[in-house]
DNA sequence: AAACTGGGCAACCGCCTGTGC
DNA sequence: GGCACAGGCGGTTGCCCAGTT
């Protein structure tokens, strides 16, 4: 039998909403939830397919999505998460609370992608981090279409977050779940990264920095890599890292620093081995 | 002022993944 | 384990509109 169709197509609107569709499909949600796409809009009363409802909803009628342009410490976020992530616009999205993976693509498309291509530096290379909003119009120099793929992006400015990984013993070992966000302790959480950013913060500002934490700190713990394109500045601070960490405790997390967004991200696998980014910034 | 061009973005399409039976 | 289904995701499309010619 073959796959059923994600809705029927006859007699179903199809484009842009409207504002009474719009009315309709939040009343609704707002009385009954939506605990089936499927159903909902013949329950609501509404001409479009599941799909399409839960589309409207997640991008655009969600009350938490914040709408507008996006910051400047937004889109370096989206470029940064991007080094790593790639095309995992959900995963990105979930880094940037009230923004949705539909918005982040189209931000990508539309601005930031033609700013790497350009070469034009993704942030000021000065440790002040003040960031401010700037109309999407001084973010995105005119340019014509580019017919470059996904894959050609990627493979050409970026080491892929696969290739990072690929070097760590533990890449596709099980590593706790638990992230440093939701850890109890967060006064050492706290402590630790003041430390962490601290040290980190004085290698290559243009670079991640990568480092494997075991479950527990022990001999092993230290089978850590550090990725950066400084290979003595690697080295040192590494060496002062493993010091400091000595009596941090244990962290249970693999973890990624980029020291440009002072953001700490937590790793952690995918059911098919691939990391994943799961923590909040 | 009209035609043209290209950017921006909402929405669609089709595949993938997770889940229940 | 296999199948069907629903939700989720990324790639792509196509319309609208502002800027340019």
């Amino acid at each position: 039998m073959g796959r059923a169709p994600c809705c029927e197509k006859m007699g179903l609107n199809r484009g842009p909403w409207t504002p009474e569709e719009n009315q309709i499909l939040v009343s609704f949600i707002h009385q009954h939830g939506h605990s089936n796409w499927r159903a909902l809009p013949k329950q609501a009363g509404l001409l479009r397919c599941g799909k399409s409802c839960r589309l409207r909803w997640m991008n655009y009628l969600k009350p938490d999505i914040k709408r507008g342009n996006f910051t400047q410490a937004e889109e370096d976020a989206i470029i940064n998460l991007h080094q790593i992530l790639g095309n995992r616009w959900s995963a990105i999205a979930a880094k940037l609370p009230g923004r949705t993976d539909n918005e982040i693509k189209n931000v990508w498309h539309t601005h930031l992608k033609k700013r790497l291509e350009d070469n034009q530096p993704a942030k000021p290379k000065t440790s002040n981090k003040k960031k401010s909003t700037k109309p999407k119009s001084q973010s995105a120099p005119a340019k014509s279409k580019s017919t470059k793929t996904e894959s050609e992006l990627g493979s050409s400015s970026n080491p892929s977050f696969e290739s990072l990984f690929s070097a760590s013993p533990s890449a596709s070992d099980e590593v706790s779940s638990e992230t440093l966000t939701s850890h109890e302790d967060h006064s050492k959480e706290a402590q630790m990264d003041n430390k962490l950013r601290e040290m980190i913060t004085t290698t290559d500002q243009d670079s991640f920095s990568f480092i494997n934490f075991g479950e527990d700190i022990d001999e092993s713990f230290w089978n850590e890599t550090l990725y950066s394109q400084d290979e003595e500045n690697h080295a040192s601070n590494l060496d002062e890292m493993q010091q400091e960490f000595q009596h941090l405790g244990s962290v249970g997390n693999e973890m990624i620093f980029d020291s440009e967004m002072d953001f700490w991200y937590d790793v952690l696998p995918r059911s098919g081995g691939e990391q994943d980014l799961l923590a909040g910034l």
